[in-house]
DNA sequence: AATGAATGAGAATTCATTCAT
DNA sequence: GATGAATGAATTCTCATTCAT
């Protein structure tokens, strides 16, 4: 972590092989699984090669360090959490049917992948780059949503990043508690009654 | 290497002395600030007791790893958060008022202890059980008084865990945005404007 | 263990107070209790204190070191074991007999305090002097027996140290397989067959 | 701390490569040395990797720990000192001349290798299993032997492990005595003198 | 590209011993 | 005499990274 960048001669290139792509990927799925596990510090290269069935030192033909394999896994990460949103929001139809559409379908991700959470909340500490860009990413698309639906006259103008954050917060709380902690709950209806709350909190007057 | 490990040498006790308990506190307190600004991984053992004033092996004979030092100071800032929202709740008025307090007073102790964030998000990785029960405890207090709220008639009825949780993600999330990132924003008006989406959000219709 | 014994202040007096006296008596039997089970190395000095319901600073009123402590703890033992072994031998009539009363006298006493052996034999590595006074002053009883015997005529005349270290070998070793590992067979027989053996062996011919 | 032992790094695997082969070989050599010098607990594992001519983290790719390389040495060793006496045994005529075969083997090799004693015997405080393993081994190879004897008529009938452990107790502090502590007298000489013991002993009568 | 042995800085932890009260 | 806090040297073990093959 934080160190000095000076001009690393390997890693992090684009593989011209197929083969070298295929074991670039092995690596990347075998990180999320060990991080996703152990956590970055526990985590170890030597674990995720072996579980990419490599061997140790092949590591270092893809990645310059481990920090740098992390990192890509967090914005691989967050591209595909983001992704997922945005696809749902395209369907729906109004600013507060967007953001209900937008947390089911993070709801439905966080189920799937458990490991997102703690690999993206680590980057607090160990990515925080990636992860200020991640959550300042996804605020702002809230934002914008919310911003459109005020000038189409859906809900209240005084539309602040304060809300942003709020219903961000919200999302990534809700999906902790009921995707990662305990998945007992239908995650559509978690869904159904936070988008109440937001949709009332944020409705024109 | 028939090792029994009944009756460790030392540590993790209630220092009998004054000059125990002084140092104790002293070690409680440096190890706040390494943890804050250097994480759990990353700070040592050796840099808590240099700020301390005292000799390494000191350490051991209150704390048996560093582990047990990060789970009291977990505990120790997740209990003084909680009290602080505690107090401030008690003075307010009604359901809504007393979110709107909790948070203001959240956001007025985030600011000041920054190094709050870092600590208790680390816990995830660290020291879960400990993470887990400030965030659990924290969501059936705010659910408490929801439901105290609604059965006084003040807000709907239909008061679920779900609400809960998703007030407590927002007010995490406003204290990392206005709080630790950024800090500003006047912190009253960003409870304010937040307490406005939570009263709407709950109202009685 | 072979340091520069350099005048120590303290330690190693013998107690003035019968209060003191008492102290003492506790931390030896604590230290034969600790030692025995975790051996010398895994053993702890606070460890001994607390068994013996004394501060960890009191040991070094009565002993310098821990190796201080052991080398008492070696010594008492020896004189123990030989005390039984003397004993039984004064009842016993004849060279031959008198080494099979020792044995018997001495396997009687390992399966009453299995922790002697553990105690005798790391002596070889942590207290060699006393290590070596305990077998070699054991070998020179038993040979000293043997010549008695040889002068009276009881048996063979060509007596010599090697026969002592011999006799003195077989009884550890069945005192360790009988008495330590595995204490269900009777030790009377044991110390019958075994004395049968050096009966034949030793016998005038 | 989360922690799944699952998969160690390395460590106590078999190498792989000629050089990994040599460079383990190199560090079992040191530790014989180093162990037999200083014992177990006073020996370190840098004078070990010094000794071997190879850095401190090498250590680690040959063996897990400490106890690790140590529990190696005392089988190798055991192993030793059994294929030494076997291939006495192997040439000798009768079942008393195998055992005076075997006590002379023994000796020759403990003069040559006085580090054996001080390996073999602290593996009682520190790998108790490979200690039982040695001694219980011998005891029924020579047990074994004993039966073969009595069952061709060469010795008495009455053959009991009692025998065995006796005559292994005698070799072994017979070679204590004349190998160790002090290795003047000719050991062809007490492999002798100690076997006619053995002979009268087991005499058939 | 792949391999796996080698490296060594870095940290946690232990505990005998000292000492002020 | 008794207490228990303080000390710090000594060691083990980890693992990211390098490199020769």
């Amino acid at each position: 972590m934080q160190k000095s960048d000076a001009g690393k001669t390997q890693g992090d290139r684009e593989p011209r092989t197929p083969r070298g792509q295929r074991t670039r990927r092995a690596l990347l799925d075998a990180a999320a699984l060990e991080f996703g596990e152990k956590g970055f510090h526990d985590g170890s290269i030597s674990s995720i090669t072996r579980r990419a069935g490599v061997s140790l030192g092949t590591f270092y033909t893809y990645f310059a360090a481990k920090d740098e394999i992390f990192r890509a896994l967090v914005r691989d990460m967050s591209a595909r959490v983001g992704q997922h949103a945005g696809e749902a929001v395209a369907l729906a139809d109004g600013a507060v049917a967007a953001e209900g559409a937008a947390l089911a379908a993070f709801l439905a991700f966080a189920r799937e992948h458990k490991e997102v959470y703690r690999i993206i909340d680590e980057a607090e500490f160990t990515d925080r780059e990636s992860y200020l860009r991640h959550y300042e990413g996804t605020a702002a698309r809230i934002l914008d949503r919310l911003r459109a639906g005020a000038e189409r006259g859906e809900i209240r103008e005084d539309i602040d990043e304060i809300h942003a954050w709020a219903i961000m917060g919200m999302n990534v709380f809700l999906g902790l508690r009921y995707c990662v902690l305990d998945d007992r709950v239908d995650s559509e209806h978690v869904a159904r009654i936070a988008n109440k709350l937001v949709a009332d909190g944020i409705r024109k007057r």
